[in-house]
DNA sequence: AAGTTCACG
DNA sequence: ACGTACGTGAACTTC
């Protein structure tokens, strides 16, 4: 028997808890209304006595506390999630609402201060959250492979969800010393928020000197354009792959100036500041919000952490990191969800461009991966020159599906990922837009907003499947190291898409490796069964985030 | 608020 | 004949 955990808040108190039985929904005792100091206490005891699946509208306001004190829940169900998901789902099997995943938390700790206020807020009483799951629950398909698919995506999004708060709980290790010091030495000493730094300063000086333009504002993109004009640069714009392609001092200062004033602007001292506390990088994660199921980050930019910046992710000492890189990872989930023999052979390889390359199927490596990308991004760059010819050969099943999933989209249908995600069919705007082609012109743009879309769900059914199996890798690697009873000491500390980092003791590293490597084996598994294609994945061991590529 | 640019996968 | 990747967040300038 398995049993389901609703918490929600209680009026009366902190924290309610509802056990039930998951199939059936019924009560297994009574719902037990906890104070917030007993929380933690009563939660532990219940994780050990039963292992629920704890179903929470929101992880807010109740994983916070719990991970401070150290409690690990193993398996959730976040409502809120789950909500969006069988809204955008076409597999359900009745209509269910959007959840606005946006709207603000009510507060929960009011400890009775005031009457008026102490219900919970509209639709998140523990007899909504149930009304709520029980809903979700009957939109369930009832075709067993497709309901087990939306269950699992839904188990494995709350599980995100659970290392979300983890990870920002603890934090990635920070340099904030060597983050200083690297500030110094590259734009001066420390002025105040709204100025330039001295170095950064010096160099706009020079190049308003170099290109005779006194005053000029080189972080106006307009302005320098003008003045690179005048300089008689024929640029169409001052983006930096533009001007590289030109070998002229005054362009190698331009680019040093645009470099510098990102690092300023970008993580300065400001950012340090504001995002680094006691040697640690807290992020916010945000799930559910991208369409296609990958995760964003709402402060501190941390999923575009710069590659330079790296250097200063230090561990401290007798610590190390691991960092995981599923390899790729999108051919390989191209393979998986068109089920291409090819494909998924081409992929036994650990490194799927050599063998395309071995294969004579391109010339360089670069090719193999452009191709890839093209294909799967659906530019013209490579299905449409030879390295494509020979893909669109090679990989016929794979190439089609893609097609499938670009026309829907052009057409104006929804398409989704293996597990069920869904990317919503196009608005009746955008339909307006294809069927009002009196003239040239709206016929011309019409047809470029069919191409885009068909880009936009070609790349869909890629992108979100992708991020599936990266969530699933993600489960079955904190499960392991619960299970392996190294969850005290080693836990995963960031996450970018396809690269999970986890930080542990140095003598635990390498079982800690083999571990990330297995769940990825189990990834695979869980999504495709046994038949699953092979999903390698690159680790680097080391103290240093910045050395571990 | 929109446009530009750049960081990441 | 035409135009060419997909998805994000953040800072800064300009309107």
């Amino acid at each position: 028997m398995s049993a389901l955990a609703f918490l929600a808040s209680d009026p009366d108190g902190y924290a309610l808890i509802d056990l039930r039985d998951s199939d059936s929904a019924h009560p297994l005792r009574e719902v037990l209304s906890v104070s917030r100091e007993d929380f933690a206490q009563v939660v532990t005891w219940i994780e050990a006595e039963f292992e629920p699946r704890w179903a929470m509208l929101r992880t807010t306001p109740w994983m916070q506390p719990l991970i401070s004190a150290g409690v690990f829940l193993a398996k959730a169900y976040v409502l809120s999630l789950a909500q969006r998901i069988m809204h955008r789902t076409p597999l359900a099997a009745e209509q269910v609402e959007d959840f606005d995943l946006e709207r603000p938390v009510p507060a929960t700790d009011r400890f009775n201060q005031d009457a008026l206020f102490d219900t919970p807020a509209f639709g998140e009483s523990l007899e909504d959250v149930i009304a709520l799951y029980t809903q979700q629950r009957r939109a369930l398909p009832q075709d067993p492979a497709a309901r087990k698919r939306l269950e699992l995506l839904i188990h494995a999004e709350s599980v995100g969800a659970l290392i979300a708060c983890e990870m920002e709980h603890a934090g990635l290790s920070w340099d904030e010393a060597g983050h200083r010091a690297l500030l110094r030495e590259q734009l001066g000493e420390r002025v105040s928020e709204y100025a330039r730094p001295p170095k950064l300063a010096a160099k706009a000086q020079e190049l308003a000197a170099a290109l005779k333009t006194p005053g000029l504002n080189p972080d106006s993109p307009q302005e320098l354009l003008k003045a690179l004009h005048k300089a008689g640069f024929a640029v169409r714009s001052v983006r930096a792959w533009e001007l590289e392609q030109i070998s002229h001092p005054v362009i190698q200062q331009v680019m040093e100036y645009k470099k510098l004033s990102r690092l300023a602007s970008a993580h300065g001292d400001m950012w340090l500041e504001q995002w680094v506390k006691n040697g640690r990088f807290h992020p916010h994660y945000v799930l559910g919000t991208v369409v296609s199921g990958r995760w964003a980050a709402s402060g501190g930019g941390a999923l575009q952490l710069p590659h330079a910046i790296r250097q200063v992710v230090r561990t401290g000492p007798g610590r190390t990191f691991v960092v995981a890189d599923g390899r790729q990872l999108e051919p390989r989930i191209l393979a998986a969800i068109s089920n291409d023999q090819q494909l998924q052979q081409a992929g036994q390889q650990d490194d799927l461009y050599q063998w395309l390359l071995d294969a004579k199927l391109v010339s360089t490596r670069q090719d193999a991966k452009l191709g890839m990308l093209s294909v799967i991004y659906g530019g013209g760059g490579g299905a449409s020159g030879t390295v494509g010819a020979a893909l669109t050969k090679s990989f016929p099943t794979a190439m089609r599906f893609v097609e499938q999933a670009a026309l829907a989209g052009q057409q104006g249908e929804g398409v989704r990922s293996f597990l069920g995600r869904g990317c919503p069919p196009a608005d009746e705007q955008w339909m307006r837009a294809q069927r009002d082609t009196a003239d040239e012109a709206s016929q011309r743009s019409a047809d470029a907003a069919a191409r885009a879309r068909g880009r936009f769900t070609r790349n869909f059914v890629v992108q979100a499947t992708a991020a599936e199996w990266a969530l699933v890798w993600m489960g079955h690697a904190r499960h392991l190291i619960h299970q392996a009873g190294w969850g005290r000491d080693c836990q995963q500390v960031f996450f970018v898409h396809d690269e999970l980092v986890f930080e542990c003791p140095e003598e635990l590293a390498e079982q800690l490796q083999r571990l990330i490597q297995h769940a990825a084996l189990l990834a695979g598994r869980t999504l495709f069964g046994a038949a699953s294609p092979h999903f390698p994945v690159s680790v680097a061991i080391s103290a240093n985030y910045g050395d571990a590529k």
